[in-house]
DNA sequence: GGGGTGACAATTC
DNA sequence: GGAATTGCCACCC
C-alpha cells in the first residue's frame, strides 16, 4: 500500500487544518509546510482525498488567485467562504485584509 | 510498464 | 501588467 500517500495526507490535512481564519496559503506553500516541497499538485489531490470537511477554501495557487475557473460553483463557494472571513477580492485576486494577526505572527512568524 | 492527468509553481518572453 | 513554456511527481487508467 502507498505508505507515502498515507503519511503525505496525513501532513497536508493538518498543515490546512492550522490554516488560520482570515489566512490563506499557496499550494506550495502548504507543500513546504508539511515537509515535501514540489509536491504542490499533490496537495490538490490530498485534499480531494480528505474524509472529513477541510478548510480548503483557504488554499489557493501561488498568484493568489483562486484555483478554480471563474464562474464555476466551486469557485462561488469558495470566494463566499473566504469573504465571510474577512478575504478582500479585487475580481478575482485575493487583497488579504489587514487583520489582527497578533497571534498569527507567533505561529507563523512574521510574514512578506 | 507506458502515457495522460492535475483544485500547481517558477521562469521566461 | 499578461501569456506561454517548462518542470514537477504521484496517481490512474
Amino acid at each position: 500500500m502507498s505508505r507515502f500517500r498515507d503519511s503525505f495526507d496525513q501532513r497536508v490535512w493538518q498543515v490546512v487544518k492550522g490554516i488560520p481564519a482570515g489566512r490563506v496559503m499557496g499550494y506550495g506553500e502548504v507543500a513546504r509546510a508539511a515537509g515535501f516541497p514540489r509536491y504542490s499538485r499533490m496537495v490538490a489531490a490530498a485534499m480531494g482525498r480528505c474524509p472529513e470537511p477541510l478548510p480548503w477554501f483557504r488554499v489557493v495557487r501561488s498568484n493568489r488567485t483562486l484555483a478554480f475557473e471563474s464562474g464555476s460553483a466551486e469557485y462561488r463557494e469558495q470566494a463566499q467562504l473566504l469573504r465571510l472571513e474577512g478575504v478582500r477580492f479585487d475580481g478575482g485576486k485575493i487583497v488579504e485584509a489587514e487583520r489582527d494577526d497578533s497571534l498569527d505572527r507567533v505561529l507563523w512568524g512574521p510574514r512578506d
